[in-house]
DNA sequence: AAAGTAAATGAATCAGTAA
DNA sequence: GTTACTGATTCATTTACTT
C-alpha cells in the first residue's frame, strides 16, 4: 500500500498523474464566501440566462473548473468523484460538476447531517454539509452497503417477495389461493444519501488542530461505496489528511496534496499512526444515550419539561424552574422504594442549587409511610394513578 | 379567516395581487425531470402528467425567474419565501433566488429528510429533498421554534452559567465559595435545518390521489416559523393543496394557484375539511405502536383500566370497580372547563350505578374554585402536571 | 479490605450566532 | 471588529459496584 503527499498546486501537480489512473477523487475546497456580482438593474427586464450567471461567477468557478477537468482526465471509466461543499458553494458546484462530468453522471447528493451548539435565533441551526457524488461513466463502482431495518418496519416487509400485479404495480408476490409466498430474510435496507455522522467534537483526540478536519467514519464510508482494495484515492485538497488515513484502514492506496506547508506536515505526523477515534457515540450509537425512559415521562405528560438523559438521579427538568433555582423531577421506577427514590433524587441534584426537587411516586402501597426520612428538599407528588388509588382507600375507610 | 384558490398561470395571476402583501411565499414548482409523473395508487388507470415542457434548463429557468420576480414584489418587507425542489432542480433554484431576492437574502437551505422504500443496488437511496428559504429583507419574521436536547447534553450544561475565568477562557460560573450559579430556566435547542418528517404514508387518510403531496407537518412548520395569525400565505403551484390546509389549521389567510383545473377541484374538496392525519411515527416516535385516541388516556399511564370508545362523557373504567359499582373515569379536555368536564361525566354516568366518579384535571389555572357546583359523586383528582404547579404556587405563597 | 472494572458526570472547546 | 453567549461532544475524573 502506498500513500504519497505532495505540497503545491494541485493543479500543476495532479497534471503529473496519468490518465484514468485513479479510482477515487474526495475533494474538500475551501469553502466559497465570495460575492457573486448581480446583473445590473437595466438587465432586469432581459429573460434570464445562464450565461449571464456564469460570466459573473468569479474566480472561484475558474480555479475550480480548471481543477475538475485534471481529476476527470485522471479518472478511471469506473471511477468516481465526491465534491464536499456547504451551502455557500453548492450550486458553483452543481454546475461546474455537471458541465465537466455531464448531468447525466450525477448519482447522489449526500447530505452529512451532525448536530451542533450554536445559539443562533434568528434563523435555522445549520447541521448539515453537502457532497456531490458524480462518476466518470456509467460503468461506475458501486459497492453495495446495508443498513439496519428502521424499527417501525414490518415483519411481512422484510420476509415476503415482491411481484407487479396487472397494473404494473409492486405487490406482496401470492400464491392462487391468495397466500402470501414468503422469502429469505433480507439483509438490510440500502445506505440512505442522508448520513447521520457526528461532527468532530473540538474536545476529540483524533482532531489535530486543523480546524476543517473531517470525521474518519465520513471518509471510509466514501470509500467503501465507490472503491475495492488496493484502488487509488486522490485528495487534491488534503488538509489534515483524514481520506488518506482512512484509505489506509481501508487498504487504499492514495495521494494527498495541499498548497499549505503546513497541512502537509500535520498530515505527514498523522499518517504515522493512521487511528480512528471509536468515541462512544459513534461505536454505540445515539440510543445508549437515551435513559430517560420514555415510560416514565409518560407520566409527566401535559408538563413543561425538558427530559435529561444524562444523569441517573434527575428525570427532568422544569422549564420554568422556581426562585431562580431549576426544578428537578424524578419517577418513581417500577419495584423501586420512595426512599430509594427520593434520595437518588436527592444526590444527584444537591449541587444544583435546587431548592425544590419532585419525586412522583407511581407504585401503590408503601405509600407515604416513608416520608420521615426524606429529605425536605424532595416534595413527593402522586401521579395520577396513585391518587386515584388513595381516594378510593379514603373512601372505604370513612365508610367503614 | 379567507382561503382563495384560483386556477390559472400563477405569473398572470400574481399580477393581480398588490405590491408588499403577502407574508409568506412558499412554492414547490413541478420538478425538473424528463420523466412523466404518474397517479398514485387511488387510481392507476387514470394518466396524471404535468406538461412536460421544460426541455432545457434554460427554458426551465426563465419560467422560474419571471414567476419569483413577481412573488418577490408582493412580498411584504417582513416576508419569506420557501422554495421546494429536488437535486435536480436544486442548484438552478439557489442561482435564481440570488439573483431575485440576493445573496444575502439567503436563510438556510433546509433538507427534508424522510425514510422509504426501494430496492436501488446501484446508488444510494434519495432519502431527502431541499428547500431554499430567502427573505425579502434583513428584516424578517422569524418565530422561534425549539427542540429537545440532544441526548448527549448533560444537565450541567442545561443549568449552569458560564463566565470568563482570569484568562479569558470560558468556564462555569461560581461564587466567592466555589459553589455553581444555575440559571433555573431553559427552553431547548433552536430547530436544525435538517427536518426529519415521515413521508406521507400511501396510505395515510391525508393521501388524496396526487403524487407530489407533502406532509401537513412540513408546511406547519415552515409557516410557523416564518408567519404570524391571519397573515397572508401564497402557494402558486398549489397542487393538491397542502399549503392551504396548514394555513387553515394555523389560521392564516392562504391564496392558491394552480394551472390545473384537476389540482383545484382536488383542492377544493380536501378544503372543506381541513383534516390532519398524523402518522404514528410523528405521534408516538419510531418504536412505539400506539392504539388511536389515546391522548387523553396517557394521563392514566399506570393505572389498571378499561378503555371506553364509544361515550363522550367517560374515557375509561378502572378495573376493579368500587362497593359493587363501576367507577367511570374522565380526563379534562384541552380547553374545557372543569365544570362542563364534571358535569358531562357525571351526565353519562349517573344511569350506570357509579358512586364515584373521578375528574381528571389537566387544564391549570382556574382550578377547584367552580368545586361548589360539581356534583357530590364527582371527585377531581389533579393530573401530575397540574399535582406539580399547584405545590409551586402553594410554596410560592407560603414563602411571601 | 483492596483492587479492578463500569458507570456517572464535571470540564473544556468551537469552519456556532447575535448585538 | 469585538465581545458575549450556546450546547454537542468527548476527555478526565470521581463514584459505585464487583470480585
Amino acid at each position: 500500500m502506498e500513500t504519497k503527499l505532495y505540497q503545491g498546486d494541485c493543479l500543476e501537480l495532479s497534471k503529473t498523474i496519468p490518465d484514468n489512473s485513479i479510482d477515487l477523487v474526495y475533494l474538500d475546497p475551501p469553502f466559497f464566501t465570495q460575492k457573486v456580482q448581480k446583473l445590473g438593474a437595466r438587465d432586469r427586464r432581459k429573460a434570464f440566462s445562464f450565461s449571464d450567471v456564469w460570466r459573473s461567477l468569479d474566480e472561484y468557478a475558474d480555479f475550480i473548473f480548471l481543477r475538475l477537468r485534471e481529476f476527470h482526465r485522471v479518472l478511471a471509466a469506473t471511477g468516481s468523484i465526491f465534491f464536499h461543499c456547504d451551502h455557500n458553494a453548492s450550486h458553483v458546484a452543481r454546475l461546474l460538476l455537471d458541465e465537466v462530468f455531464g448531468k447525466k453522471m450525477f448519482r447522489s447528493e449526500i447530505i452529512w447531517h451532525y448536530r451542533r451548539w450554536s445559539n443562533s435565533q434568528r434563523s435555522l441551526l445549520p447541521a448539515h454539509q453537502n457532497l456531490y457524488f458524480y462518476s466518470k461513466t456509467d460503468e461506475y463502482k458501486f459497492r453495495e452497503v446495508l443498513q439496519e431495518y428502521s424499527p417501525s418496519t414490518n415483519v411481512d416487509q422484510m420476509l415476503q417477495k415482491r411481484a407487479r400485479d396487472e397494473f404494473g404495480k409492486s405487490a406482496y408476490a401470492r400464491n392462487e389461493d391468495g397466500s402470501l409466498i414468503p422469502d429469505g430474510y433480507k439483509k438490510g435496507v440500502p445506505l440512505s444519501d442522508v448520513w447521520d455522522i457526528p461532527f468532530l467534537n473540538p474536545r476529540a483526540k483524533e482532531r489535530v488542530g486543523y480546524p476543517t478536519q473531517k470525521p474518519v467514519l465520513l471518509l471510509e464510508r466514501i470509500i467503501e461505496i465507490s472503491t475495492d482494495e488496493s484502488d487509488w484515492v486522490l485528495d487534491p485538497f488534503c488538509g489534515s489528511g483524514t481520506a488518506l488515513v482512512a484509505s489506509i484502514l481501508l487498504k487504499r492506496n492514495s495521494i494527498g496534496i495541499d498548497i499549505s506547508q503546513e497541512a502537509i506536515e500535520v498530515s505527514r505526523k498523522r499518517l504515522v499512526n493512521p487511528e480512528k477515534t471509536e468515541s462512544y457515540l459513534l461505536r454505540r450509537g445515539r440510543d445508549t444515550y437515551q435513559q430517560a425512559d420514555e415510560d416514565a415521562l409518560a407520566y409527566l405528560k401535559g408538563l413543561d419539561m425538558v427530559p435529561v438523559q444524562r444523569n441517573s438521579g434527575i428525570d427532568a427538568l422544569l422549564k420554568t424552574g422556581f426562585q431562580g433555582g431549576p426544578v428537578p423531577i424524578r419517577i418513581q421506577r417500577p419495584g423501586e422504594s420512595l426512599l430509594d427514590a427520593a434520595r437518588s433524587l436527592y444526590n444527584a441534584a444537591k449541587t444544583k442549587n435546587a431548592s425544590v426537587m419532585i419525586l412522583v411516586a407511581t407504585e401503590t402501597g408503601a405509600g407515604f409511610d416513608a416520608a420521615s426520612s426524606i429529605p425536605p428538599e424532595v416534595f413527593v407528588i402522586d401521579a395520577t394513578a396513585n391518587a386515584i388509588h388513595r381516594l378510593l382507600k379514603e373512601l372505604e375507610e370513612e365508610k367503614e
